[in-house]
DNA sequence: GTCTATACTGCGATAGAC
DNA sequence: GTCTATCGCAGTATAGAC
């Protein structure tokens, strides 16, 4: 809903800066504490100019949700059936772990989004997320009825690999905390960590 | 900061009133998305009474958090050095998850502070919070290099216990939409799922 | 101690000149 | 297509009667 116009060529680049600025702040702040005018001046525009773009601070947030799902579900959507299946997950689990130590303000928009109860993406979830999981599910749970992963609730095990990833994009601030300012790449140690777990978890004897 | 006045019967019972409802507010919107006015509402008092109890709206969302991180912090402290390890950890998971069902609101209230950069506690989860992760840390490690445990970072085995149990209060819409709605209790498959995962992560052959 | 009324601020959005 | 100016509203907080 509500496109911002983007015909020409400085159009399509000023909706591309305001896109950013906004991810900036409202992965900061969540969508009601993020205003026009941070979002205006992160931008270098001003906020009637950027209203010009985009009708409402409503439209920019529902843009970035639904233009980033798509980045988001990739990863998943590249877990491939025909292939070796610990590896797969693993491979997974690294691409999603990559994700969120590339594109935290990405991981953090979203999580903003659904602790709040995803008012604007409920939709979503129920429909394009769903499918995507109930295929992929049932992919795992063919590895496991076929003996080549050990068993484990299929869908509980995607969930487990979303927590454990974001979980270093949008509590950084809590891992930073905790670890000391002496770990400086956290997102290295969770990648070893989450690959002994995971091959524990899976592999067969 | 900001203690609010609670002398007689009334005001500790008014206190109390406030802080379930600014609990319901603050934890489904946010800080900044959640108004005085709401959480007047909801504790059934006017605005300006309510701000007689508490001197600003600050004020009540840095009481909830600080009363309630003990609460939260209750049952990694009860991890007991002297236990049978695994089983010490899996407690640990269950009574983690425990309090993801019974107390979503307070863990939402948390992820809301946390993603958006923990600006109201971040002193306390470089001191109380990492003093206590220190401690059990070590505690765990000393098990590890027992051969009590199988190895693993003691630290992000720490994060991901909080990451996998807070996801079923926090990211709570998103399970129950893959799921669907015939899944009426998504924790209690999730509980069987971790004892699984951690039993598998750390048991000693 | 609790209410009504209100001051004051900051925000989202629009009008209209250029 | 971008600016200045401004409207209208919602939000926090306070003054002062009762």
């Amino acid at each position: 809903m509500d496109k911002p116009v983007a015909t020409t060529r400085i159009q399509k680049r000023n909706v591309s800066i305001i896109s950013e600025a906004a991810l900036e702040v409202f992965s900061t702040y969540g969508f009601r504490g993020a205003t026009v005018d941070q979002i205006a001046r992160e931008a270098g525009l001003s906020k009637p100019n950027l209203l010009y773009y985009f009708p409402s601070k409503e439209a920019i947030h529902s843009h970035l949700l639904t233009t980033l799902m798509d980045v988001w579900l990739a990863p998943l959507r590249d877990l491939d059936a025909s292939g070796e299946p610990l590896e797969e997950v693993l491979a997974y689990v690294r691409r999603k772990l990559e994700l969120s130590r590339q594109r935290p303000r990405e991981s953090r928009l979203f999580a903003n989004e659904i602790v709040q109860g995803a008012p604007h993406i409920l939709e979503l979830l129920s429909t394009e997320l769903k499918d995507l999981v109930d295929e992929k599910a049932a992919v795992i749970a063919g590895w496991m009825d076929a003996g080549r992963l050990a068993k484990a609730h299929p869908y509980h095990l995607i969930f487990s690999i979303w927590s454990l990833t974001q979980h270093y994009a949008d509590f950084d601030v809590q891992v930073r905390a905790v670890l000391g300012p002496k770990v400086k790449d956290p997102t290295r140690e969770a990648g070893e960590y989450l690959e002994v777990l995971f091959t524990r978890m899976l592999k067969v004897d």
